[in-house]
DNA sequence: ATGATATCAGTAACGATTACTGATATTGAA
DNA sequence: TTCAATATCAGTAATCGTTACTGATATCAT
């Protein structure tokens, strides 16, 4: 059952989420939408990015900061967080699936699988660190 | 200036933090604190775990579950999260500093480090399923 | 001892997120 | 094309973890 109907606001939401790289949050998800439907609520916002990420179109990171950023790119990839201007920005980088076996090895679980990102000072603010 | 002074509370959260290997939440010292001082509040236990997190006196873990936990073994090691229980629990495992590395190959940032937890069953939910 | 001030207990405020409400939109079937 | 069933909506209230404020208390160098 709870079969799920079509929607203008969450294809909208998931049309946004396509058109950036750079991982809003709900927040900036609301703010943009709203542009094209100005009666869109927050709630509608949260429970759609909720509904998308568990059906798994979209990707929800968790980095640290407190908030939920959103990722419509599901393909396993890697993210970096600037300690500084709190961009999440994609890395490029090898495959590091190998440290779930490296996990497992002693532990007498089952790993499912693992959450990583890295933190630093992105381009620009590294950039601007060298001026000052 | 702000020189920090002792606190009885302060010490006692610390103790608290350090006979544990369960990585507790806030909430939870505060419940176990209490029962050696009743007065404590909860404002001052999140105070001294802040302060002692800055300190580098302990670790603050964001695990992605919406609550901070904290461990006061501050040395190199990494964290499993079952997603049935929650339980937060320490991984004996070869160091995985490498992955910092590759992942600043193609980066124009600076990467400061990493943060990385697994996710999966515990060996007490896991043996549950199997039962079921 | 005592003055300066870091810390406290208690409580109010905060921000992100979730839950509730009656109204609206979508859908499969008549 | 209607229609009934119900998923979704907009709007708003409530929740939850955490932080900030307050006047009182504890610590510590002098």
């Amino acid at each position: 059952m709870a079969a799920i109907k079509h929607s203008r606001q969450r294809e909208m939401i998931k049309a946004f989420l396509k058109s950036r790289k750079d991982h809003p949050t709900a927040d900036i998800v609301y703010m943009n939408v709203r542009q094209q439907n100005p009666n869109i609520s927050l709630g509608t916002v949260y429970r759609n990015l909720t509904l998308l990420a568990d059906m798994g179109e979209i990707r929800r990171l968790r980095v640290g900061d407190g908030v939920d950023h959103f990722d419509a790119d599901t393909s396993p990839h890697y993210h970096f967080v600037c300690t500084e201007c709190g961009a999440v920005i994609d890395l490029e980088m090898d495959s590091i699936e190998g440290i779930t076996e490296l996990a497992g090895a002693g532990f007498n679980g089952r790993i499912a699988g693992h959450v990583t990102y890295f933190y630093g000072s992105c381009g620009n603010c590294a950039k601007s660190e060298k001026l000052s």
